[in-house]
DNA sequence: TTACTTTTGACAAAATAAGTCAAAGCGAAT
DNA sequence: ATTCGCTTTGACTTATTTTGTCAAAAGTAA
């Protein structure tokens, strides 16, 4: 699984586009732009729903790498990361059930 | 697994101690403390540590609780939630074998 | 009611994230 | 070696989120 950063930036360079043009899309500097390919910021929901669009990619996957990179990065650090990421999913089934 | 404000409120009420009496322990507003059992508000890294000692309890238990609340929280209403739970788990392992 | 504990909400302060801009870096072409 | 276009970086400002503090409301038991 690849990064977001990573895949769109993957995107953009299949169709040789330049950062200006996609952050133009986007209405965001260009600067900020090169930062989320590289993960240095985070995109926002909104922006990752407008890259699957621009790009024709699969949204869901996009969003999937979007929120793994969110947790992954939330946990890097932690010895007990792994033990945290399966109790999460726990605690996620546990909320799903009682909607 | 518990979130770590339901595991602690449990270890306080077992030795029948008020909140002011904990919160003052981690110097923090007991009004604080009621909202971190509550899950209203995080704790830091540092107050786990402290409640674990406090109480005698599990370090290891309650960072896996107190990490786990965090990215339950930050994926609760996401409907790609699990897989992305998933995703990020693999992108630790990578990320560990870099080390 | 009184005495004590817990919960809640409003507000201010501190910390973090996001946006903007300009300059530096890089590579390809001439 | 210089220019041109694109990318990356860092400093700075502005917004947003988080945290701390306090006081009052709400709950509980004597």
């Amino acid at each position: 699984m690849d990064s977001l950063g990573n895949r769109i930036k993957q995107l953009r360079e299949k169709l040789e586009l330049p950062l200006r043009t996609v952050a133009a899309y986007l209405d965001i500097d260009q600067a900020v732009l090169s930062k989320i390919e590289h993960g240095h910021r985070k995109a926002n929901r909104e922006q990752v729903l407008q890259l699957a669009k621009y790009f024709k990619a699969d949204e869901d996957e996009l969003i999937v790498a979007w929120l793994s990179d969110k947790l992954a990065n939330e946990v890097q650090d932690e010895n007990l990361a792994k033990q945290a990421l399966k109790a999460a999913e726990k605690k996620v089934d546990n909320f799903k059930k009682k909607r």
